[in-house]
DNA sequence: TGTACATCAGTGAACGCGCGTTCACTGATGTAC
DNA sequence: TGTACATCAGTGAACGCGCGTTCACTGATGTAC
């Protein structure tokens, strides 16, 4: 038999688990009602330890913001590569948006709260940047060459509207229990398929 | 010369005094980063006062959140009652809705947030259903009575989330400056424009 | 009009608590020789 | 392979602070007679 030792002194990757406590509190209440003694606690580890790995509050939350922006623009992109036709692939971006926000209410909920996190930060920026042209490039596919560059950019901020809207109004309750997986779908098909750009 | 006396003892209207302090702290902050001491400090009373009108800070935020969702409630009737023809008034309303949410930003941030406030208090249940069906109504006229139930409801949906959304993401900062009212204005026209139901 | 008293609104000291930060420490790991 | 040492990761006690809550109080107001 072999023995596994209960504890290690070194955790092996605390800056992740660091990361992935911060989003179960996250995903339960906002920035700021969440300390870093409870983030440590959460990890398992003394209150001093995240210090070594991200300073402070707003480097942690940094941290999981860009881990987030990397994820949902992964999924933006996978989801209009695998869709056919222009329409499909508009309609696969917003409910890929939609599906990252509840299935990462944490990293939702921290990424787009410019006070809590370093939009500065490199990273951020870029990932944030590749969301942006995955949802731009699809919606110029979709309008075609006849499109002028500001009827685009206007019909992005209203796709990103739509999704990032029901997105929050979702998470907050304001549509029926959060939890409600058939009542999602149906109201994504609904949704999706009522509003689409001229 | 006539003396005023510079302190009373009794206010007059902390019950009032106090939700106006609590919005100016919510316009900078989410509820959870604001103490009670703090919002007595910013109306300029003891910080035990706050206890005799509204028990608890879950209390106090509710009460803002009701008279925030009448105002946004009123908005709406305004809006559409100032508009002429079916597509001018739905338009109006979802401006309405998203210039209520960038001028009294600390009602905005409290309105939807489940965990913040009592939301099965018959006054805020009553203003938000108002909300709701103002913005029922304006899609209904607009679609005509050839529409279904549930598309009329997806459409509600689809309006919702994207006035909404806008809000969010402009209030946050994600579109750019939020004190910047000319871009303000000119995102709401090409936005509003770019996406009608059908 | 005047007085007495009940009620209400706001005060301020006190309490115990969890917080962020600091810091000397200890255990683990990597590297030079 | 073995030893010595530097570096790094995490610990835990200590600090001062603002918090929510409690409570005896005081000043203002309203009402009965």
């Amino acid at each position: 038999m072999t023995t596994t030792k209960k504890t290690q002194y070194h955790h092996g990757d605390l800056a992740r688990a660091l990361i992935d406590a911060s989003l179960v509190l996250l995903s339960e209440r906002g920035p700021e009602a969440i300390s870093m003694r409870e983030i440590a606690r959460q990890a398992g580890v003394s209150h001093g330890a995240p210090a070594h790995h991200f300073g402070d509050k707003a480097g942690l939350f940094t941290a999981a913001a860009i881990d987030g922006q990397q994820l949902l623009a992964a999924a933006l992109g996978q989801a209009i590569a695998g869709a056919t036709g222009t329409e499909a692939q508009l309609k696969a971006a917003g409910e890929a948006y939609i599906r990252f926000a509840v299935g990462h209410p944490g990293q939702f909920n921290i990424m787009f709260q410019s006070e809590q996190i370093d939009r500065q930060n490199p990273d951020y920026k870029a990932a944030a940047e590749t969301t942006r042209s995955h949802l731009e490039q699809c919606v110029a596919t979709f309008l075609g060459d006849k499109a002028e560059q500001r009827h685009l950019s206007a019909v992005v901020t209203a796709l990103w509207s739509q999704v990032h809207g029901f997105s929050c109004l979702w998470l907050a309750g304001n549509f029926g229990d959060p939890a409600d997986e058939a009542l999602l779908g149906q109201m994504l098909r609904d949704m999706l398929s009522s509003i689409i750009p001229q």
